[in-house]
DNA sequence: CTGCGGCCTGGAGTGCACTCCAGGTCAAGG
DNA sequence: CCTTGACCTGGAGTGCACTCCAGGCCGCAG
């Protein structure tokens, strides 16, 4: 039962506390407990579902989607096929995010070499012919 | 010397016109010849230098940055020390984020098992003890 | 000659995901 | 008692990368 101020919250999800504060506006974290104060305190079911946000985020996932799996997720167990789906479709575009990723980073390992290569052999100008 | 019209040179680099033009105008597209009637006529060379940009924008490149990289390359030969540095250090961001990338595709996986169970689950209940 | 489709320009508008701000509350330290 | 610092709210503002629009030009099919 510990929970997070939310300095420590936004330490441990990465995510800066006015980015919290739009995500619960939006829906995407609902039912954050308050102090009496009037504080955000924040449970460990809180940062484990930050990092089901961060994850998606990471991926490229908008955030109205998000916001669609927040709410099966609070709408209850007869949501899981859905969810389910909604996941797979997007774990197919982090694939196609990914090779795409991998091939032009290849590209930018060719013009990298290319550059060596350029930069190598006027250092050889320079030391044979001079300045 | 083949030249593209405009919606040639689209499709082939798949950036839209109105993101051609875009880029013209910022200068990440320089000396672009022009028909009699004031149109585009895009080269071989233009399509080359497009599918540079189109690696740098793939790969998460800020367009300023992009702009920067044009202009050492309008500037000459010896700015080759200062591109390749420019492309190591984009090549570095790059592969950290294959790696975050790869590593929260790891966990949308876990997810998607995890709702693979339940839903199994729960379809085994239905059939077991009714609805 | 007319209409149409593809293209032109300058400039305004859009969507996304935050990010910042003013004005205020509260608990603890000096 | 007073200040300080972390936090609160509602709402305005920002940055990026386009995207769209109005008004107009040109060459060709009908």
């Amino acid at each position: 039962m510990t929970v997070y101020t939310p300095a420590e919250t936004s330490r441990r999800s990465g995510f800066t506390l006015d980015t919290l504060r739009y995500y619960e506006k939006i829906g995407l974290l609902a039912g954050i407990d308050r102090t009496s104060a009037g504080r955000r305190a924040f449970t460990d079911d809180d940062l484990e579902w930050l990092g089901v946000l961060r994850c998606l985020r990471d991926t490229g996932m908008p955030i109205a989607q998000m916001c669609a799996y927040a709410e099966m997720c609070r709408a209850g167990a007869d949501t899981e096929t859905e969810r389910l789906a909604l996941l797979r479709e997007h774990a197919v575009r982090v694939q196609e995010q990914m090779r795409l990723l991998d091939q032009q980073h290849d590209h930018l390992q060719e013009k990298i070499r290319y550059y060596e290569r350029a930069v190598a052999a006027s250092a050889r100008r320079e030391a044979v012919g001079g300045a």
